[in-house]
DNA sequence: GAACTAAGTGGACGATGCGTCCGTTTGAAT
DNA sequence: ATTCAAACGGACGCATCGTCCACTTAGTTC
């Protein structure tokens, strides 16, 4: 689930890895739990481990949340350069970036409560992952012949903000029901 | 700038009153300096009030700045339903949309930093003007012939969050090219 | 397998912010 | 002048933060 970082440096060792395990474990536990408190000091203590020893791999709550979510962030980004169409490369735009809406909200469903904890606030649009969402949409516009509109990459992901979306879910609306709209939007927009 | 609650009870105490103007006034100083680090003891040092005092009229930073954006909102509020089309009543659902985009980009842009701090992740749900922006746009919905499309309400206000806005500016992207994609996508999705 | 060493560990610590509590002050009504 | 409820303010107890450093341990060397 967790790759050491490939090959730089020396191999981790048998009680760091361990550990890492550890955290990594206890911390999805405790985001799972819906624990809208979950904290640097729970987190060491559900883990077994130190403070400082947590410290010394991750600086906060939101980058061990991060690290839980990468992966399947990472999994998506693979499947828009090759996945068959509409995720993948060959449909137009309009429709890719439906796509893209669906997979995505499939994505916040799932791990909505990571990405709740990992990228709230300006947090988001630091992350490697809203660079390349962003990427994204930005060639989709281009293919739509609407380059020169940088401001649309923003605006096209904002209702894929996290708290936006366990908004909506607060007030009841389905899945189905935000995909569906996202897609409107999609091809009303790139249509 | 700030109406004595209307008529209900007693009037304010003159005490009361002088300090409630010191710490709105504080408050606008503290976020206007872009400060980021904000807090309740900084607001009281500053006004030149204890704690305790503070605390009696506001429960927290998020609450003073929506007090001091209040206003601001409630004038566009009034705005939406009295001025002249295409921002109020007569224009048809696309342009409205569209003229309020404009309104709210310059509101933004002038109150930003009370924004970010009153209106930050989940808050932002919970104010009166989230709900009077998500009526409003519920109605243009409705007049467009979107009715029974819940989710596009929360996704059309998406892009006017706070941060979504600070981060586009941060970009280098200029009010007017914001406004102008917001505009964009109002006409395409309500046109 | 003993000695060595650097990576890793853990928890005490000082700092900061929160929100409350309660003795004191003050405005205004009588 | 007297009264008293409203308002005040800051000390207090609590939680979290992030750091620091003495100690432990994995892995290497001989």
């Amino acid at each position: 689930m967790e790759l050491p970082i490939a090959g730089r440096g020396r191999p981790e060792r048998a009680d760091a890895a361990r550990n890492r395990a550890r955290v990594l474990a206890a911390a999805e536990r405790l985001f799972a739990e819906g624990a809208e408190e979950v904290t640097m000091e729970r987190i060491a203590a559900e883990a077994g481990v130190g403070k400082g020893t947590l410290y010394r791999r991750y600086p906060s709550v939101a980058a061990i949340a991060q690290a839980l979510l990468g992966e399947h962030e990472r999994q998506l980004q693979e499947r828009l350069l090759h996945d068959p169409p509409p995720l993948g490369p060959g449909a137009p735009p309009g429709e890719r970036l439906a796509a893209f809406y669906r997979a995505m909200v499939e994505l916040l469903e799932r791990h909505g409560h990571l990405a709740l904890a990992g990228e709230t606030g300006a947090q988001r649009y630091r992350t490697g992952a809203y660079s390349a969402w962003a990427l994204h949409v930005r060639n989709l516009l281009a293919e739509a012949g609407l380059e020169q509109r940088d401001a649309l990459i923003d605006i096209l992901l904002a209702p894929l903000a996290p708290d936006v979306y366990a908004h909506q879910r607060e007030r009841g609306i389905e899945p189905r029901a935000i995909a569906a709209d996202l897609e409107l939007l999609a091809r009303r927009t790139l249509g």
